[in-house]
DNA sequence: GTTAACAAGTGATAAATATCAATTAATATA
DNA sequence: TATATTAATTGATATTTATCACTTGTTAAC
């Protein structure tokens, strides 16, 4: 761990998450003088589902994966953790445990901002607390609408959705490298990994995508959207 | 639609949201005034997705399914909305826009409370927000339990979740009549209503309850629990 | 009470998905 | 660079789940 990328204050933060600028000068302050940085390697644990949620986590740099442990150790991958957003379950607000697990993909540069100072500020501010509210509701809704695509998607259009969430709420861009193995993105569609091998070359068959080991490249967009709508 | 069950005030009213203790005489004079009363019959649509939040809704009476609009008309079950709880899906927060429907079961009586208001008195009383906060948190990580045991289990270990939820969530008691039709359960817990009939009947078969049309009766929780955990 | 209309239940079959057993690539390590 | 290890891929097969076509109950309107 270098200090070679610390990060000198929030106020200053490219990455600093965007409800903070409901904050006044001093409480951001106090947010800042309750934070530690660390770095994660790829395949660290930055945080583990179960244990006490004393902090609230935000990148500043790197990709990581959240999960959840579910039934027989097998792992339920929500989603990419990216710079600049909150890192925070709902178990914060319920059990004060996390609800979900956090491991690094690439280095990741992260700063642990204290949840009894956060929970202060949200109570005092009622701007701030509006705008974790929308947050929280905005992550909420995600995963309603990805519970019912679970429920009632067949494979390919499970796939698909994976591979639109990656071209347009990680990379912005349809050609990506795939940073989950095969294995992973089936614990993120609930499929076997043989399946996706298979339904990644069907859909490479019917050029809808480009596919070489990690390289992902949307060729019809259109097409993939409407494989994923029709379920 | 009578004057029977009209209720005074919410200071009053026995299924009044607990949270609202959190509120001042005066503000909770505002969310009362502010409060239209409305019945429904079995049947009737009580909220639809889609439409405007214009209003949190709450039940002093009855109760009603949730369910989400999917793929080709299919619907999602949800849950039940039961009496003092706060309905009032993630979109609120988002896009002001009803994340699911909700429809009548039984007789229900429902009060309706102008967003507007509610949202005001978020952002001014920090106590208040932080309990919808809470409130939003616990719904959210039970979508978020119920997604990955979705992904994760198999038919019989779905149906076993859905039969707890009732007895545990809803009812109170191992022993109740079944509100939703098997079709219904079926929307709920991701299988087809023939495997609804069948995974039941296993369960009859094998002791673990005792069913008779719309009847269930819980035998031996711990064998269900155990079904529930395998998946 | 009859008779529609609809929900529940049943058996046979088809479709979707997972598992198993190998191979082949790709990556990391000595 | 050679070798060990892990990931990706493939084909065959087994399981799980859905669909279809009925039959049987139940409920509700006349």
């Amino acid at each position: 761990m270098s200090d070679t990328n610390l990060i000198n204050s929030c106020e200053n933060c490219p990455q600093a998450w965007k409800n903070f600028q409901h904050l006044t000068k001093s409480e951001l302050q106090q947010v800042n003088a309750n934070r530690y940085e660390a770095t994660f390697k790829p395949g660290e644990i930055m945080v583990k589902q179960g244990s006490p949620t004393s902090n609230a986590l935000f990148m500043s740099d790197g990709m990581a994966k959240t999960y959840m442990e579910g039934i027989n150790g097998k792992n339920f991958i929500m989603g990419i953790a990216l710079p600049g957003r909150l890192i925070m379950g709902p178990g914060a607000y319920v059990n004060s445990r996390h609800t979900y697990s956090v491991a690094a993909i690439t280095t990741v540069h992260a700063c642990f901002i204290s949840f009894d100072i956060f929970k202060q500020l949200v109570r005092v501010n009622g701007a701030f607390a509006e705008s974790l509210l929308e947050d929280i509701s905005a992550k909420s809704l995600r995963t309603l609408n990805r519970m019912v695509n679970l429920a009632q998607k067949r494979m390919p259009g499970r796939l698909a959705d994976a591979l639109l969430y990656f071209s347009d709420e990680v990379f912005n861009n349809d050609d990506y490298e795939m940073i989950l193995s095969r294995q992973e993105l089936g614990d993120m569609t609930s499929m076997a990994k043989e399946c996706v091998v298979r339904i990644l070359k069907e859909f490479e068959d019917s050029d809808v995508i480009y596919s070489d080991s990690s390289k992902i490249k949307i060729l019809n967009k259109e097409k993939l959207i409407q494989i994923s709508e029709i379920g």
